[in-house]
DNA sequence: CGGTTTTCCGTACAGTGCACGGAAAGGAAG
DNA sequence: CTTCCTTTCCGTGCACTGTACGGAAAACCG
């Protein structure tokens, strides 16, 4: 019995050391270790414990990489299950905002290039029905949508450019006081209170939310 | 009289070949033609017959650069007068998004960095104070300005992935095509429905920015 | 004139993405 | 087993990047 499973090694036509999978694991690992800027195709190779041309076997630059990790990671945010429009939005776009932080690579490279990968789509199709659902159409629908992803991309955004800036919130307390100085001068203190003092961005985040979210409501068919 | 003005080839302390102004129209110019990836130190030299290493004595490197020629074309919103809140941020927003679709390499360039330049601040203000003026304060309008900042950047980052990505109106149907079918695959057609067939940015950003301001006006004290 | 400071920039170095072409490994066929 | 083909791996090389260094030249002051 040649055949038998016992007598042959593996089912499978060839077991490649590299796959697409472990690159891609391994360039969002680099990334959140190093950053957009540190991401290169030979630190990726390395990791990988391989030679940096046979990256190239399995994508065809690093384009391809970045826009291949960036989808990866959208798929972290777990898509929403049924429930009132509010809060599913409100719990969508807070794991959004979550898995930002935790990437904090991403809002760079959405604003450069179009997220057309499968769980970016699926993630935008949660919003277009939530919101078809509870009333919209058309360019109002497309308003609304684009409005939000709008929002939380570019919260984080200046979120992440700000921990940037002071690194850690105990330390670098000069840093700190040169900016709020520098605010002080050029905005006023109204800004200066929220944007330096103020650390908590979890609570601010949804204030603003609530905002766009109101707006959207007026745009709701009555009932 | 060998100190009249005509004896004199000019007053002023030095004339440098190079300025950082010069450096940073130049800059400006480059981005506009090459985008940020085709911007480099050399190419910023040539255009300006210099030697690449010249720039570094009125730049410490080339992210002041990207830094400076992000203030600049900030500087090209003009700072709007007094008038009715809404009416004026809408004319502010409209101005910002065209300043960004000339510059396209803006968007890119927000995501990033922390908006410090006196331009920046000084649009900056005439947001915070407007919406103090209608009467928020504290985190709600903050929460409000950075909503809008983040409206506007958000959708001209997606307006300008969306023109790279078909490049002119016209041509191209064919990747136009491949990306509607794509789009109606994964998302339905009611996101196919403007995102891909309507060109009408502008009037899709006025219908996100009346949301925002929807939004906003809900927390405007009465009256 | 001499001395100092400012401006200019050639050279060099360590890094990048990736084209090319060859080596090696595995499977199929004779 | 041998031969051949396909897939996987990757060393080398090229054109290009940002910028450190140090020297030349020019412009000012005395």
């Amino acid at each position: 019995m040649p055949e038998s499973i016992w007598f042959r090694a593996d089912d499978r036509p060839r077991r490649p050391r590299l796959t697409r999978e472990r690159i891609v694991t391994a360039a969002v690992a680099l990334l959140d270790a190093e950053g957009v800027a540190g991401f290169s195709m030979r630190a990726l190779a390395a990791r990988l414990r391989a030679g940096t041309m046979s990256l190239y076997e399995y994508v065809r630059s690093k384009e391809d990489v970045l826009d291949l990790a960036l989808d990866e990671v959208i798929g972290e945010i777990e898509p929403a299950e049924a429930g009132p429009w509010r809060e599913l939005l409100v719990r969508q776009l807070t794991q959004s905002r979550q898995v930002m932080r935790r990437h904090p690579w991403v809002p760079a490279l959405t604003a450069t290039r179009p997220l057309l990968g499968p769980n970016a789509l699926a993630r935008s199709r949660v919003f277009y029905s939530a919101l078809a659902d509870a009333g919209l159409s058309g360019a109002t629908l497309v308003a609304a949508v684009g409005t939000l992803s709008s929002y939380v991309n570019g919260f984080v955004a200046s979120e992440n450019t700000w921990w940037d800036t002071v690194r850690t919130p105990e330390a670098d307390a000069e840093i700190r006081g040169k900016v709020t100085r520098h605010l002080d001068d050029h905005v006023g203190e109204l800004a200066r209170h929220a944007q330096v003092d103020n650390g908590d961005f979890e609570a601010q985040f949804l204030l603003g939310l609530d905002l766009v979210l109101d707006g959207i409501a007026t745009r709701l068919p009555p009932g």
